[in-house]
DNA sequence: ATATTTGCAAACATTTTGCAGAATC
DNA sequence: GATTCTGCAAAATGTTTGCAAATAT
């Protein structure tokens, strides 16, 4: 893993120092969809001097490069995603984590809608919110309310 | 339109305000994905002494009513979509614009990989990134080339 | 040897909060 | 009349930047 994180620093013009790679595998092999503190408290674990500013320079570099994608969302901590497939990521209001899930259509619906508008698609973002399997059988009633949530607003209501 | 919302806020025992009702209004009618500062711009035509304080309180309420999706972005200020249907939002990577298009099978696909996944889904977000038609026709090079552009990280490379 | 990068602190942009006076119900 | 809301200023949050010393090529 590191000597293709190395090539791909080099490849473009990116100095391979030990806190890029260190930043660089936490992030890509992290499937958690970390948070930057999540990858800063990962790396000072082995670099305990690097700086948070590092981690966003690098984190940035990642993005730019395309290893990664930065998922924003309200009331939360972005996160990291690093898979590359097309998927879509689960998003649980109780807990917080996002799964990926696989779909077949889903590629075919962004070349389908983008033909249909004349739009050249070069990326896409496809998030489901509600509650996860485990936070469902751990309290089952969370999927009926509409209790008070950091992330409630996420759920549009229909 | 006012009615239903002077109906929405009291219905939730939030009182309906002068600036309430006109944030609301903007906010609800504007298909472009406004941001904070336009709905901020447009409200301070009518209600001059309006505060930005008072606009972030209001969007709040709308979103936890549901009535709104707020759409973080990485490097882009944050948009509010009024639109309750179901819809793909195409994000110009370019000109920033957000268009919505219609496709039928996205609720299909959410409540099928809910069911696979044992997910309770309450909402969703579909976003396509890449270049809108307008400035396709502008400058075809565009969506050929790797330029540096404010949100070229949305970009998925493959 | 040169150009880039690190880590720190300061700057920045956006959003939230506390509160006195004002407005709604 | 009681409660909630507004608008302001201050605080908090998350991220970026400028720079001297250190490091990679």
């Amino acid at each position: 893993m590191d000597a293709s994180i190395i090539r791909g620093l080099r490849g473009r013009r990116y100095k391979a120092t030990p806190q890029r790679i260190a930043i660089s595998r936490s992030a890509l092999q992290n499937r958690n969809h970390p948070t930057i503190q999540m990858i800063y408290s990962e790396v000072k674990r082995s670099h305990p001097t690097v700086s948070l500013s590092t981690v966003y320079k690098t984190v940035k570099i990642l993005k730019r490069i395309g290893l990664i994608q930065e998922l924003n969302f309200p009331d939360a901590e972005t996160r990291y995603d690093s898979s590359i497939a097309p998927h879509i990521n689960l998003v649980c209001l109780n807990c917080g984590n996002i799964r990926d899930a696989k779909n077949a259509c889903v590629q075919d619906i962004v070349t389908q809608v983008s033909a249909d508008e004349n739009f050249a698609a070069k990326g896409h973002r496809f998030d489901i919110y509600g509650i996860c399997q485990t936070c469902r059988k751990a309290s089952p009633s969370n999927q009926e309310k509409k209790r008070a949530s950091h992330r409630e607003d996420l759920a549009t209501e229909t």
